[in-house]
DNA sequence: ATCCAGGGTCTTA
DNA sequence: TAAGACCATGGA
């Protein structure tokens, strides 16, 4: 099976190695080897790969394909509202098919619990310890598993609080509050601040308009906006980018950590 | 040895 | 509301 992407066959719309390795979820969940994605899927080994400029996958999953890579969204637009300055034209030029992903919302929340104060590779080696059969375990094996020794520092005892939370909580509903409310109840989460909130709501929810501020967007937002802080950040990201505040902030992350973004013009 | 990483919590002012 | 100490771990 294939998809035609929108629109059909202009490789731009779609860049699955970065999109799969861009410290987004999947970077973490996901296998990657030869140029093929793979990983366990409701018990069911799915494969996404690219062959010859088109999009491919597991017989049985076009649908979750399709949810997964946000295939429906228009980058073509989205990247045109977002490129409001010369450096968010480089940005956007730079990471060419660039797309924000929809994962599942509790492996969200674990792989950005496990992203607090840390880095890629080591938020990659965390959340795979907490997958069983290549799935991140169910919030009930999380709560009644003993997670010392596994490495994850400090970070355990959020992921306890977590999962005892999220056990008789209906975690979907999130999904159906309006961003400020959503953002304000994933707070009440251990171990989940404005950024990780963001990050849930941005990758799990698919709040497009959710702007996560980490060290890396935070420097660039200081140096080419002037934002004085994590809050001014948000603030002026709203104001600039609106509704795809989300899109703009992978881009400006991408480019802030490979080096390619230009001072501003 | 010191700094840093897709930060959050808690205390203090 | 804002700033600072503290938190575990491993790589640079």
């Amino acid at each position: 099976m294939l998809f035609n992407l929108r629109p059909p066959n202009n490789p731009v719309d779609l860049d699955l190695e970065l999109t799969m390795e861009s410290g987004q979820p999947p970077h973490f969940l996901w296998d990657h080897a030869c140029g093929r994605h793979t990983r366990i899927i409701n018990g069911e080994k799915a494969e996404i790969w690219m062959e010859k400029g088109r999009l491919r996958f597991t017989e049985g999953f076009g649908d979750y394909a399709r949810e997964l890579l946000r295939l429906d969204d228009d980058l073509d637009a989205i990247c045109s509202k977002i490129s409001t300055d010369r450096t968010m034209e480089c940005a956007v030029e730079s990471c060419a098919g660039l797309r924000i992903t929809k994962n599942d919302p509790w492996e969200t929340l674990v792989c950005f619990v496990c992203s607090i104060n840390n880095n890629i590779p080591r938020i990659r080696k965390m959340v795979r310890s907490l997958m069983v059969d290549g799935e991140v375990m169910p919030p009930e094996d999380m709560a009644a598993k003993d997670l010392s020794g596994l490495k994850l520092g400090y970070r355990d005892k959020f992921l306890k609080g977590c999962a005892e939370k999220v056990i008789g909580y209906e975690f979907e509903k999130i999904g159906l509050m309006d961003y400020g409310e959503a953002w304000k109840e994933l707070q009440t989460f251990p171990g989940v601040g404005p950024k990780v909130a963001d990050c849930v709501l941005l990758f799990g929810f698919g709040f497009l308009e959710a702007f996560p501020v980490d060290v890396w967007v935070l420097k660039s937002m200081k140096r080419l906006y002037g934002a004085k802080n994590e809050r001014d950040a948000r603030g002026k990201a709203a104001l600039m980018w609106g509704e795809y505040a989300g899109y703009a902030q992978q881009y400006l992350f991408q480019s802030e950590r490979s080096g390619c973004l230009i001072p501003k013009g």
